[in-house]
DNA sequence: TTTCTTGCAAACTTTTTGCATAATG
DNA sequence: CATTATGCAAAAAGTTTGCAAGAAA
């Protein structure tokens, strides 16, 4: 489920870079290794910039900032919006057809990732119902997980601000 | 497909407001009529903030802000996070099972909607394979809508920024 | 009259940008 | 060496909050 990197995900991502023009610098490259390290942690800016910092302490969060973007543009990275008010990002899977998906707990906020292809079809027949290209998707099941179902009996109020539509 | 709203859409709002204890304000009754008059528009707070202070010049931007708060967490509105860097907030539709979901042109921006229950079994099957209690699910197809696709040939690079996972 | 709400301004948070300096290919 | 990237600090943009004055129940 959890998958790791290897060293193809990292030339990967070197070898779009350079294609497209960009310079390979010091800071990108820890920027690029922080990334692959944290698969399935889906890391802000900021806990990026924290994480890095430890390595080269004067990496400047602006530069965290531009790279993040940059790597976004190329579909290195994924953007993620879990409703806490920071954007995350987390590495865009070569071998996935669409990227994966996310179940969501509004108790503790942990984050479940799970692939499923049974969208297919679906994608499918919308977008010929509505004549639209689709491209991608992207799906995400709020509820509660495991641990918090066992903890204690859920109120069923509450909480609407960890949902989006 | 874009549902107009009734007086019983006002009245339901108004009367969970008050059941919460909160007080019906002249400012929180232009807000709320400004929502209910802008189904499918999925408007930011500063949007809705410059419709109601038309009526209302006197209104503050931050009573706006709490009052989406407010309505938010009663589940009144839905946030919707279209990657331009500012919350939208709808209605939320009483009458539906689940929130309905959208199509997002990654031209254009455009965003049209789209009602299926075909993801409940997907909804059941995922929910017995992560023991995890499924409550809600967000769904976004991201593609090219009629129009664009009409005007030029899609280039296949680009725009991976108007998307999120 | 008591409590909740508002408007304003200030504070905060996240993200972007200008610019002089430094590093890359 | 020409160009691109960096770090810093300042600016933007979006959102939240403190507080005194005002309105609702």
């Amino acid at each position: 489920m959890t998958p790791t990197c290897t060293s193809e995900d990292i030339q990967r991502i070197i070898n779009k870079l350079k294609k497209s023009g960009y310079k390979l610098t010091p800071q990108r490259q820890a920027i690029v290794d922080t990334i692959l390290d944290s698969v399935g942690m889906h890391l802000t800016v900021e806990e990026i910039f924290d994480i890095v910092k430890k390595k080269r302490p004067e990496i400047g969060l602006a530069t965290v900032y531009r790279t993040i973007v940059l790597m976004h543009e190329e579909n290195l990275v994924t953007r993620l919006d879990l409703k806490d008010g920071t954007a995350r990002y987390e590495l865009t899977r070569e071998d996935e057809h669409h990227t994966h998906h996310h179940l969501v707990c509004i108790k503790c906020s942990q984050v479940l990732e799970f692939m499923d292809d049974l969208l297919d079809p679906i994608e499918e027949e919308i977008g010929k119902k509505y004549n639209f290209k689709v491209l991608d998707h992207s799906l995400k099941f709020y509820g509660i997980c495991n641990e918090c179902a066992k903890e204690e009996t859920f109120k069923e109020e509450t909480k609407y601000d960890k949902r989006e539509g």
